[in-house]
DNA sequence: CACAGAAAGTTGCCGTCGTCAACCAATCGC
DNA sequence: GCGATTGGTTGACGACGGCAACTTTCTGTG
């Protein structure tokens, strides 16, 4: 392959990439909803993310999460307030600072969450069933370094 | 490994999926929106993803993209108005069906997009600048692949 | 010790986006 | 021809995040 052809298919996947992308972004939407919806039935999508989130990352506060989800602190305070006023979290101020507060995943959130997986674990998730779990990583792996690559602003 | 391993690590690989998903979606968003701002000022993010898609794949009708973007028919009837009032696609009447329309990219729009991926292959796009084709090609793929098994609908 | 500023959260306002449903017009099937 | 279907528009609504103003609680420097 010449230059410009190397640059040309380059193009072509980064547009293949965007459409890609916007696709899932709708899709993906559809399907955390139906999950969220599955713990919780006033549960809502985001909510989700952040609840398993906050289970498998120990007491934290909402600042963390504003870091690791790329959110506005708004909107983190938003979505916990929503899920304790669902009893799925717990809020307790920090020891360590009067202006902080510390989350965990209460007893009927944990429980909750995980009647979701054994029900999906026990059917495999009829969706990814025939994805081998290597392949799972890799690609989980990609879209890191995509999210990473994001991450950086662009220059200009 | 034995069966209780690959079980768990097919379900760390979903989780781990689930929340670098729940990222992609923020990010691309922003990232979309920069992009779109640059082709114009007034060009709304989910726009410029339906603009790009009508410059490559020809005039086509409105319903077609409903099925592409697997969104629906009301959300694409306002984006696609928006490009119209923008100037950046033009829209005639489908000869061969009188209640349909074509969408075509405007000249318009097809020199913004342009000017704009002009700038981007210059820069090489900073942020993804140190992704071979190969493996934009592969990562593409793989959302492909995420994509239609999301398309399936969960059988409960 | 005091005081400026930073950090943690909360809240209101706003823009983007997609779904649902009702609706109109044109077309297709029988 | 006439009912059903398809293409498309519009309005109402909910989910979501960004921004900014504001409160409270540190923290650091003089």
């Amino acid at each position: 392959m010449d230059t410009e052809t190397v640059v040309a298919s380059r193009a072509d996947a980064l547009r293949e990439l965007e459409t890609e992308v916007g696709v899932l972004i709708r899709r993906i939407r559809r399907v955390i909803g139906e999950r969220a919806r599955a713990v919780h039935p006033d549960l809502l999508p985001a909510s989700y993310l952040m609840l398993s989130y906050v289970r498998d990352h120990g007491p934290l506060r909402a600042s963390a999460m504003c870091a690791v989800f790329d959110i506005d602190k708004g909107a983190i305070s938003r979505q916990v307030q929503h899920l304790i006023d669902l009893g799925l979290v717990d809020r307790e101020p920090d020891p360590e600072d009067g202006r902080a507060t510390l989350l965990s995943a209460s007893e009927d959130g944990v429980r909750r969450l995980e009647v979701v997986a054994d029900q999906r674990r026990h059917q495999l998730d009829a969706r990814l069933a025939d994805w081998p779990a290597d392949e799972l990583h890799a690609f989980a792996g990609s879209l890191r370094r995509y999210n990473d690559a994001l991450g950086i602003p662009a220059d200009r």
